[in-house]
Parts: C-alpha cells; sequence; structure tokens
DNA sequence: CGCATTTCCTGGAGGC
DNA sequence: TGCCTCCAGGAAATGC
C-alpha cells in the first residue's frame, strides 16, 4: 500500500531512470485505468521526454515536455517498474510504454490506482483527482493547528487527503502511537504540546521511512524491484498481541475512519 | 457537519 | 487438495 514514503521513493527512482528520455511506443492493456486524457495516451505520449518525475501526496507526476504531466495513483497495489525490453510480462500490467532503456510498466490487481494525462497545472479539478491538503513534511506548527481545529476524530483527519496529504493507515497509527494520542481523540481537543508531538512525530516516521525506502507488506516493491524495510521499525501497525516496545502491554487492534487501527491502550490514552 | 456504510477489485487466508 | 467465504484498504459516493 504505497503511502507518501512509498511514492516518495518509487519518484526518486524514476527521476533517476526516465529523466532526459523520450517516451516511444505505448501499449494499453485496460483502458479503464486511464481516468482522464484529452485524448488516446497512444497518440499524445509517443515521442514527448521527460523533464523529470516528482511527488505530490501519493502521487507520482511525470513532467513531460511538450508540457504536460502524466499522474499516476497506485491505489492498494499498483506498481511502476523500468523493466528490460522483452522481459516477461506479469500479470495485470495494464499499461507499459517504451523508453530507450526498456519500459516503463504500471501493474494494478485491484485497479484501485489510476492514470492521469494533463495539461500542466490541470491537477486539481480533475476527475477522481481530488483536491490535496498540505505535505506533511513541510507542514508548520500554526497550519496544522487550524487543521485541527474541528472536532473530528484524528484519525479520520489524518487520513484525509483534502486535510493532509500522502498519510495512509500505516504511518497515520505510527505517527498517533509515537505521539501518544488515541486514535479517537476529537482534533479540537488535543492541546497545543499534543499538536506539537504529533506534527513532529508524523514528520519524524515519514522521513525515517523514506529512508528506508518504504514499509513492504505484501505488494509494495519500488521500481529497481527492492522491497522497503521500514516495517521492521512499526510499532503498533500489523502488531496486535505483541507488546508495545515502549511499554510492554498488548497492542489491540479496533476500526476507526473504516480502517484497521493498531494502537498501544496504555500509551495512547483517550 | 461528522461519521458509518457501501462501492470498486483481487489475492491471500481461513474454514470445512 | 479444493472449494467457498471473508477480508484487506485509498478514495469517493451515499445514507443517517
Amino acid at each position: 500500500m504505497p503511502e507518501l514514503p512509498e511514492v516518495e521513493t518509487i519518484a526518486r527512482q524514476l527521476h533517476a531512470g526516465l529523466t532526459g528520455r523520450r517516451l516511444g511506443a505505448l501499449t494499453l492493456s485496460r483502458a479503464d485505468i486511464v481516468r482522464a486524457a484529452p485524448g488516446p495516451l497512444a497518440d499524445l505520449l509517443p515521442g514527448r521526454g521527460v523533464i523529470g518525475v516528482t511527488r505530490r501526496a501519493k502521487r507520482v507526476i511525470v513532467a513531460l515536455d511538450p508540457p504536460g504531466e502524466l499522474i499516476f495513483h497506485l491505489g492498494m497495489t499498483g506498481r511502476l517498474t523500468i523493466t528490460p525490453a522483452g522481459a516477461p510480462l506479469e500479470p495485470h500490467t495494464h499499461l507499459r510504454i517504451g523508453v530507450e532503456n526498456g519500459e516503463l510498466r504500471f501493474r494494478d490487481p485491484r485497479r484501485f490506482g489510476g492514470v492521469w494525462l494533463l495539461a500542466a497545472g490541470d491537477g486539481a479539478t480533475a476527475p477522481r483527482l481530488g483536491a490535496l491538503g498540505p505535505e506533511p513534511l513541510t507542514l508548520r506548527l500554526p497550519e496544522f493547528r487550524r487543521i485541527l481545529a474541528r472536532r473530528r476524530q484524528i484519525k479520520a483527519l489524518l487520513m484525509d487527503q483534502a486535510a493532509i496529504a500522502g498519510l495512509g493507515n500505516i504511518y497515520c497509527d505510527e505517527s498517533l502511537h509515537a505521539a501518544r494520542v488515541h486514535p479517537l481523540t476529537p482534533a479540537c481537543d488535543l492541546p497545543l504540546e499534543g499538536a506539537r508531538r504529533l506534527l513532529h512525530a508524523i514528520k519524524r516516521i515519514l522521513r525515517r521511512a523514506i529512508n528506508h525506502r518504504g514499509t513492504t507488506f505484501m505488494d509494495y516493491r519500488s521500481p529497481d524491484g527492492q522491497p522497503g524495510s521500514f516495517q521492521r521499525l512499526h510499532r503498533v501497525y500489523q502488531r496486535d498481541g505483541s507488546p508495545c516496545k515502549t511499554c510492554r502491554t498488548k497492542i489491540v487492534r479496533m476500526v476507526a475512519a473504516g480502517r484497521g487501527t493498531f494502537l498501544c491502550p496504555r500509551c495512547q490514552r483517550r
């Protein structure tokens, strides 16, 4: 499940592998993964150059010349790889684009992900590419406090991409535990010190996860095929029944914001 | 407004 | 071994 650190890892590798290359032949095996485009990708992409690859929230953005943006959202099981030409085709490969050193491939078994081709700057209004809140890594405390100023469960708020963009279930739970905040706490009930702790925890955990190339539980691999390793440093996610690494109390699982949610009932009191 | 539920989709896990 | 059912979840839509 690619969240911000995984998408950052993917974008960095694609940037290294694609920048300065020209896009070639295109094969689209499942048309419905293209969520928005001004016309057929096969007419619009081949021949264009790649200026660079960046990340915004959980999206991979390929900047094109002539100008435009090819955006990938990976959903749950989406994977982007740069594959040698002629490598065996893996199941659920929906899109292939030739590049000089091989092929950019987009796979996504569950198809929660998708592809957008946009004129530069059109990102905010495209269908199924909803508005995004600020990036957590550069968020400052006063703005974070404004975001928190609502009577809404803190977990639901952190998961809402329109409030803060890029956190998903894993890093949300890990951050709440590190900051000792219960997931059901109304956001506006967090005192100044709690908000400061939570923001610092979010940033620290995201940075450390990026350094570990993200978390791999099942599907996630970066474009070079390697798994991440941050799962070894998880303190609550998927650890229900195991002792809290801080206080030895058993980690419990509950449902919050419609998602499996892991917490330490002692470290994270209501 | 906020929260829960449903929808999309497949592979993996567990039951029998 | 082989079915069957259930369930995970990012994000949007729907219902209360």
